[in-house]
Parts: C-alpha cells; sequence; structure tokens
DNA sequence: TAGTGGTCTAGACCACCCC
DNA sequence: GGGTGGTCTAGACCACTAG
C-alpha cells in the first residue's frame, strides 16, 4: 500500500508535443497566425515530421488549428456557436440567408433514409439540397428528403437547380408539422460535401439527422452535415450557449 | 473479402480502400467478427501498414470498426442512440441506473466554466464526478460543476467519494430549474476521461456543455464527454430517432 | 517555380492481452 | 511467449497555392 509507484508509462511523444504546442498557441500565436511548417515544425521538436503531424492532427480534430495544402497551417478562431434546434423549423424563415438552396432532384433515398421516412425502398423522394453559410464560410451541406405526397406541386415544370430547390421549400412551409426528433453523430465527410464544405474527402463532420413529424407521420427527413472543425452545435430553450468547454 | 488489386486513380489509396472495406464489413462480416490483423489485410491489398492504417482510422471514426491493443479489429454494433436532452434533468431520476456518481470535491473549475457559472475566476465550486453506462459500457464522463451558493450542503462532513457526490445530487434536486441550453461539439478525450470510457487518450469524444438556470442564474454546469465511436446523441420531443444516417 | 500540406513506403520497437 | 494494435522513423513523391 505504501509503494507509491508512479506509473513508468512513458507518454507518447505526439501527446506531449500536443500538450506543448497547444501552451504556445495560447501564449506566443495571434488567431489567424500562420505557423512555421511541418518540416522546421518537426525538427525544431526533434521528431520525425509523421510524428509532428499526429501532433497537428489532434489539434485540428479540437479546432485550436486550420491547415490548409499550399498554404500552411494557421492558428484557427474559436469555434462559432451554431444553432440547430431552437428555431421550429428550419424552412420556415423565407428571408433566412443562413440556407441557401442549391438544387432538387427526385432520386432514391438511401436504405436508412426510407426506413426514417417511412417509405418502400426504392421510392422517389424530393431530394433538396442546401448550403449553410456563417460569417461568410460554409459550415453545414443538407440533403432534405421530402416524399412527394407531403407537398402538393411534384415542381416538375419548374427550372431545375435552385428555382427547384425554393419550389419543394415553399410547398413544405404549407405543411403544418407538429414534432422533430434530431440526433447527433460523428461521421466523415462524403466527396461531394466536402466539397461544398471547402474541406478534404473524409474530414471530420457532425451529422445532424431531423426527422419532422405531422399529423402522426413523417413529413421530411434532412441529413446536415456540419464542420466539426469550426462549430459547436447549440441546442436549449434558451439564447445559444456563449462560451466552450474547457 | 477480396484482394483486388488498386489502380493507379486520383483517388487516394487509402480511401478507395475504406470504401472496399467499408462493403466488405457489410457484405461478409457479422458484428463482432474479428477482421484478419493488420500485417496481413496490408499485405493482402498491397500497401504498407500505415496506409491500411489510415483506412481502418476512418472506419473507426465512422463507427463501423472497433480497434483493442492486444486483441484485435473487430465489427462494430450499430451505434447506440443516447438522449441527452429529452429528460428535464439529468439529476432528478433517482433510481436511474445510468448516471453513477463517482466522487465530489471542491476545486476551481476551468476558465470557461467559470465564466458559464458567472462566478470570479478561482472560486471554489462542488465538482461531482459521474459515469454514465449503457449496456454495461461506460459510454460518457461527466464533470458537474455546482456553485456553493446552489445548494445548502456544503457536504463538509459526508464521506468522500460516491456519498458525497450522492449528497450534492440530493440537495441540487431541491432546486426548482427553469431552463438549460447544451451545446455539442468535437473534442478529445483526456487522460482521466479515457480512463472512464475504456478509451486512449486522444479518442474521439463529443463534449457536451449543459448550462442550467433558474430564477434567472446558472445553477449549474455539465461537461459531459461520449465516446464518439459508439453513441448518437439524440434529442428531441418525442422518443429517440430510431435509425442511423447513411 | 518554390513552398506548403497530403500521401505513401518499409522498416523498427513498444505496450498490452491472452494463452 | 506469441500475437495484436500503437508509436515512431527517415526518407520519397504528389497535389495544391501563391508570387
Amino acid at each position: 500500500m505504501g509503494t507509491t509507484q508512479l506509473e513508468t508509462v512513458p507518454e507518447p511523444k505526439y501527446w506531449h508535443l500536443k500538450t506543448v504546442l497547444s501552451e504556445a498557441l495560447d501564449s506566443e500565436f495571434a488567431i489567424g497566425e500562420i505557423l512555421p511548417n511541418e518540416r522546421e515544425l518537426a525538427a525544431r521538436f526533434g521528431v520525425a515530421r509523421a510524428t509532428l503531424r499526429q501532433a497537428l492532427e489532434q489539434l485540428e480534430l479540437e479546432g485550436r488549428l486550420q491547415r490548409r495544402r499550399g498554404v500552411g497551417t494557421t492558428v484557427a478562431p474559436p469555434r462559432m456557436g451554431v444553432a440547430v434546434g431552437d428555431r421550429a423549423h428550419s424552412w420556415e424563415d423565407a428571408d433566412d440567408a443562413a440556407w441557401q438552396p442549391v438544387d432538387s432532384t427526385e432520386a432514391e433515398p438511401p436504405a436508412a433514409v426510407a426506413r426514417l421516412l417511412d417509405v418502400p425502398p426504392g421510392t422517389l423522394v424530393h431530394t433538396v439540397r442546401r448550403t449553410r453559410v456563417s460569417h461568410g464560410q460554409p459550415i453545414a451541406a443538407e440533403l432534405l428528403y421530402v416524399p412527394s405526397d407531403s407537398v402538393a406541386v411534384p415542381a416538375i415544370d419548374t427550372p431545375p437547380g435552385a428555382p427547384r430547390a425554393r419550389a419543394v421549400l415553399r410547398e413544405l412551409r404549407r405543411v403544418a408539422l407538429e414534432g422533430r426528433e434530431q440526433s447527433v453523430e460523428l461521421g466523415s465527410a462524403r466527396a461531394d460535401d466536402a466539397k461544398q464544405l471547402d474541406r478534404l474527402p473524409g474530414a471530420p463532420v457532425l451529422v445532424v439527422t431531423t426527422r419532422y413529424t405531422a399529423a402522426g407521420h413523417t413529413v421530411a427527413v434532412a441529413v446536415a452535415t456540419y464542420r466539426a472543425d469550426t462549430c459547436r452545435l447549440t441546442f436549449g430553450d434558451g439564447p445559444a450557449v456563449e462560451l466552450l468547454a474547457s
């Protein structure tokens, strides 16, 4: 019992490196400032570049750094709070500049979405693509799935692209909604989402799945992909949570 | 699982590898089944082990795989839905087996939490540590910060450990709460949280920060760290969302 | 064109788990 | 002890950006 054996577990180098870098970011760098390049940092700390990169990846995952190929590594600003749960329904604000409709097609939804929509696999549904922008930055890409019997107009004679997307949303606004369920999970950006989000494929994202219900059945399902590096999703009764976790 | 030769495509090898593995997981493996080890998989696909690992890391991030040192890589079950927003207040269910109190101390909270609590930096607050368990697995580690003026009993003569934690929660239950704000962001597990969650330090986690308010001021702040690989956080008016995004 | 981060290789050793 | 995943090295080349 008296043997105060300190664990002789050598902390991984990249972990220690991450701590050192994190403290340096707090004390010696300003937001937006560019760091020395990876080869120089690795040499400065006496580690291989791959090890240095492991530390940088962690810091990027935590939203402390931003890395862009061909440019460099910069100190990221604090994550922005993004409300995903406090407005009644995200398509009700017609003038809201947050969501920009991109286009709309009729397509077969993924199997998981078909189950949520409670339609047979293979059913064609309106598929509206939207982008959410905040502070001039794309922060989310969304696919909104709307079964054809939820909206009156098939939008077949509406010009494709944004106009057709707006037409579906306009029809959707006429539906009296009664409830909503949401879930959040970690994912990695598909190629198309990554392009919209200005990230590389595989970048970590927060996937928000929303099911909208009315009159006891599912009206629409939205799958929104938020940049995990720059976004903090806020829910709640009141105004957005203002501050970060430690 | 096929041993198809990888073509020279503009797509990164690890990305293509991830796709191939993902399809193999769907069609050729059962949940819980153990995969061939990394060296053999790498040889089978004709890539370096590091490249294979990049693909496995992505699949683990998406909750498709589970890797344990000394054991192997197994096919993960679908993520479990975890309700974090539908019960009024998570300490009101005295008999709820979900949250297990661990201990409680009086300590100085992190600066960000002090701001949320609206107390001067350096103030001592009750700090209750709890673990959330589901299906026999630890899924979350939480630190609950309660300013001393929120609860009557300083719990100074209560035995340390779980009894003291329970005492603070008991007092907290007497407070009439009026609101709550929550935020979700991506983080990486600190060493202590990682130990509680049975993961390695740095593992990806979903950090849920909750601010509880009553009579116009903040009563408590909870910072809960959920395993991002196994959990899908659910919010909403109704029952938990049942299905996953594609 | 020069410089950045992104990908990839072929090794090595270590920490951990189970037999 | 034998096998697993985790860490680390010292290179190489590629994709992208900017001056």
